[in-house]
DNA sequence: CCGAAAAGTTGACCTATGATAATAAATGGA
DNA sequence: TCCATTTATTATCATAGGTCAACTTTTCGG
């Protein structure tokens, strides 16, 4: 793949020439069309992605048949279905392109071989799932102990460009209410700016 | 630090003696009484913890004065305030002893130095944040999807261990419901059942 | 072993959000 | 540009879980 993507990707790792060679000789690019599913729940997980543009969610579909959404994804984010990817099971959620993307695709494979040739990568990635792990606490309290108008507020703050690029009802099944009930809090919020 | 207590937490690592020794000297045991406060909301989070024995949990309050427990911690696994620890910024929760515990202590500053200089720990702790990233999609995933009862019904299933030591009002705080809530679907469960 | 404090339960009532259904508005392909 | 489809809104009614308050049971220090 693009050296110079490979390079973008993994700035902050700070590789050398050498290694953004090799690195991107184990990334491929990946066109996604909106409404394509990179990940299929039930299927065996064996890659990531990075987002280099476009939008994508994970979500799964539960007994009754309805649709929760765990995470977006936009440019410089990257998304698969953990549980699956680490452990190379079958994913529990579907991963779909909710724009037109470009993806880079890096398999568990690659990455194992990548960790242990290049300390730097696992150190990048380390970094990576601090953040992760921050940002999931972070939703912990909020689903503990704000309501439905109080997560969606911070939901459009702290995902501003998510926002613009997603329907409400995906934005509702994030915040795990219905798209009526997101469709009355936006009522609210904008009568009371009215 | 004792050697042992060092070998058996990193066990899967697979360090040298020599690795040990050097670890042994950043990490500190600590005894905890029941109720202490080892992280305290507002200060500056410093380290991460072992549990080498006992119970712990973290949980925030909030603007309304209530509690939200976010996570309990017993024998084999560590616990912090993961916003504060990873950026070294006030925490935002309070970890606190439900039980006597002996807790190994271990410095952001010192994990730092560890991790450049043994790759080992670094892959160890990286595997150990994947288990924690996969572990909160599934509760992310719970949380949308299940209903109170179901959501405690998990939560025994799961943490059978947890479920022995702790207070309702504390797994009803996990779960995001009441503890008369909790008590109600205690009672339907035992109803059923018999 | 006792009594106070902590933990758990129960009942009556309330409220935020869900379910359903109808309609309106926006979008996008021919 | 138009129409079909998708998305968003609104109204009505239902319900899971919250609130408050009283009460019971358990725990634990003295």
């Amino acid at each position: 793949m693009d050296k110079s993507l490979a390079y973008a990707i993994f700035r902050e790792a700070d590789l050398s020439e050498q290694e953004v060679n090799e690195v991107s000789n184990h990334l491929t690019k990946v066109n996604c069309k909106k409404g394509e599913l990179v990940i299929q729940q039930g299927e065996l997980v064996s890659c990531k992605y990075y987002i280099h543009s476009g939008c994508l969610r994970s979500f799964f579909i539960d007994e009754q048949g309805k649709e929760h959404t765990l995470q977006f994804a936009i440019k410089g984010w990257w998304i698969s279905d953990y549980p699956g990817y680490f452990q190379s099971k079958p994913a529990i959620m579907n991963i779909e392109c909710i724009q037109d993307s470009i993806l880079i695709k890096m398999t568990k494979t690659s990455r194992d071989h990548l960790f242990s040739n290049f300390p730097k990568l696992e150190s990048f990635f380390r970094l990576k799932f601090e953040n992760t792990i921050a940002s999931f606490q972070k939703r912990t309290i909020a689903s503990l102990s704000y309501t439905a108008k109080e997560k969606y507020i911070q939901f459009v703050n702290t995902y501003a460009e998510i926002e613009q690029n997603v329907k409400n009802y995906h934005i509702a099944s994030y915040l795990g209410i219905t798209k009526e009930s997101l469709s009355r809090i936006r009522r609210d919020i904008a009568q009371k700016d009215a």
